[in-house]
DNA sequence: GGCCGAAGTTAATGACCGTTAACCCACTTC
DNA sequence: GAAGTGGGTTAACGGTCATTAACTTCGGCC
């Protein structure tokens, strides 16, 4: 996890600003002249950079499905055999990734359709291993959760976790450090009570 | 709740599919002439009814506002003094909106920026008022709950209650009834992390 | 110092799409 | 039974937009 002090290329710049005018006003609604105004160029210039307006959106839907299993694998890694601890450790990342990148999880639950056959399959197989990661450490944490119930809470709780970019521009918010705790005891508080609710079931 | 046998009208089918349409592909990215043909008739057809693709989505939205808010403020009236049980009723209005117009629910919170500024004004007007419904039933429940960190957690709710179109296919899922009640109970676990995280700080 | 490739530019092309125009029926209604 | 109207039709218009073509600029490099 190191720091990154050089600046970023025109590729990631573009990237950047792709993203946050998708999340904004959805694919279709902008134009390739907006996403070239945003890093200072002008719309055709960026095919030099990229295949078309398509292949930035699947090289951002690939990369934040990537990002998001990588860290939840590593993190399987790092906290060996505590699956309390790393129930934990995997919503604070998902909270530091909602938080921190928000158009990036904007979209990556409302364009998926938008991608070629190829990219759609290997984005959703990404994401069905992150989700897959989730469901065993949360059956880990509440043995008496039946399978498809965990899947669906897990579901939910992305839901709820990546509810924050709805939340009325910025301002609203109690601060970034006591809004990422109010999402981590909301996220357990869900996943308790689905546990409990399922308990002796077994 | 008297429940509607006479057949829909043209104009409540057009609403219907272009909702589903929408959903699908967003806004701009279905064409007038795709809604039309899921009605049965051809594009330019639609101005008999519509004043244009933008009213559609308009009245879409308005509408599905209008029905929470509205749903929302019965249950006060119905459920009066007990905020225990009003919160759960909230809750299962809200369950039973969510996984029976689910088109509806993607687009409420994803397509309000295609709107005219003075349609897109009064929706957010109504969400806001179903949104401050919640938060003085939450806080009533839970009074150790400051307001932000409630207007926050109710925002999160609606984001784990509004989690299930995005679960793969309709197949998952363990069942209407079991759903709903799983979802009920994983808002009510959210609710009472929160509330009782912050108990004794008010 | 001439070459070259990377990174831009503007202009043109072609598709798509929302909307309007002009026309057509089948009912109802007096 | 003539008239009007609600609900369609197809054809055309105009704008937007992704993409391509053709041309420029400029910083290394042998």
């Amino acid at each position: 996890m190191v720091a990154r002090t050089d600046a970023p290329t025109r590729r990631e710049q573009i990237l950047k600003e792709a993203a946050r005018l998708f999340a904004e006003r959805g694919f279709h609604g902008v134009g390739v002249d907006e996403i070239g105004a945003a890093v200072g160029i002008s719309g055709p210039g960026l095919y030099r950079h990229f295949a078309g307006k398509d292949a930035m959106l699947a090289e951002l839907l690939v990369g934040i499905s990537g990002q998001l299993l990588t860290g939840g694998k590593r993190r399987v890694a790092e906290t060996d055999g505590d699956p309390e601890a790393l129930l934990d450790s995997l919503i604070e990342g998902h909270i530091d990734f909602a938080l921190d990148d928000r158009p990036l999880i904007t979209l990556h639950d409302r364009e998926l359709d938008r991608l070629r056959e190829s990219d759609r399959k290997l984005v959703r197989q990404l994401q069905r291993q992150y989700v897959e990661l989730w469901v065993e450490v949360v059956r880990k944490v509440y043995p008496g959760l039946a399978e498809p119930a965990a899947r669906a809470s897990v579901h939910a709780v992305f839901g709820l976790l990546n509810s924050t970019p709805h939340l009325s521009r910025p301002g609203a918010l109690p601060g970034r450090a006591a809004t990422a705790d109010l999402l981590h005891r909301l996220a357990r508080g869900a996943f308790a009570a689905a546990g409990e609710g399922a308990e002796g079931l077994s």
